[in-house]
DNA sequence: GTGTTTTGGTTCGATATCGCACCATTTAGT
DNA sequence: ACTAAATGGTGCGATATCGAACCAAAACAC
């Protein structure tokens, strides 16, 4: 099943849908509960990012509708791993703060998969990893770009 | 928002994430009824890999679990695109056989999402596209092949 | 300043996704 | 052949996802 496609761009879609779904199926493996890719890429991104950004603000890094992360957020309020704060400067507005066992939970996270990155480290060349990521990032950046563009 | 990544290989799990998160998007919005990227993936595979195909095969080819297959086939059955006759070589098994409904959809989808490729075209080289593809698509057989390791 | 539009967020309803348990058939082991 | 294990598929239940409609606050008219 080559899977062959007459037009590079559509193959990139594809493929970025493949990839997805099996990073997705490698991280929910190895969470427990009800936790979902969904809640580490938010914790993560936090931690990483920005800790306190709004809830529209991580909707729009993960490129999923609001109503998706209100419910993501809440979730991820239940487990007690982020605390929702009334933005000063905004009354509609909030922020989302990491709490102590949500870094707990994103460094549990990190050690669980841990040896699946070691593993794919072994049979990849880091280098050409490297290589095509700017090129990829660019063109993420640039569907972001048209999707803002179109409504 | 730079979202820098320490390891190359987490950072291609995320582009993929956004990009398919777009892609399915873009796509969606020109579907009509309850129609999704996921039956429209089903139908393009159908058309181009191999009509007749098993479930079990369709599952494979796009990594997603036998039962959200089996939801997705009966969504394509009930819009009549689909056809799904029992497999002669096996008693347990099916194939699913495109219709012309399903081919016409297809082609009607096809059309519909053919601006915007037009668009992406126009913003993107499509050369920088076709160099990074075989490193990418290595990548996801690895880690393809990875995952049949890990059951 | 008052009315209009935009923006941040939630509620609600429909449905997609997926794990678990199950059945039928096929394959493997001996 | 006979049992055990593996495989292809479905039913069911829980929950994630997302669009539509909504509310409140803010930004923009003029």
């Amino acid at each position: 099943m080559p899977e062959i496609h007459p037009d590079p761009f559509v193959a990139l879609f594809f493929e970025a849908g493949i990839i997805n779904q099996i990073g997705t199926t490698f991280l929910e493996k190895r969470l427990s509960d009800g936790l979902l890719a969904s809640h580490f890429g938010v914790v993560n991104h936090l931690m990483r990012v920005r800790d306190g950004a709004t809830p529209l603000e991580l909707a729009r890094a993960f490129q999923v509708p609001k109503t998706t992360m209100t419910h993501t957020l809440a979730g991820l309020e239940k487990h007690g791993f982020v605390q929702m704060r009334p933005n000063p400067d905004d009354k509609r507005s909030k922020q989302v703060w990491l709490t102590d066992a949500g870094r707990a939970f994103r460094d549990e996270t990190l050690a669980a998969v841990g040896p699946i990155f070691a593993e794919i480290a072994r049979r990849f060349d880091r280098k050409d990893a490297e290589d095509i990521l700017p090129t990829l990032t660019a063109f993420r950046q640039m569907i972001d770009q048209l999707r803002d563009e179109m409504d």
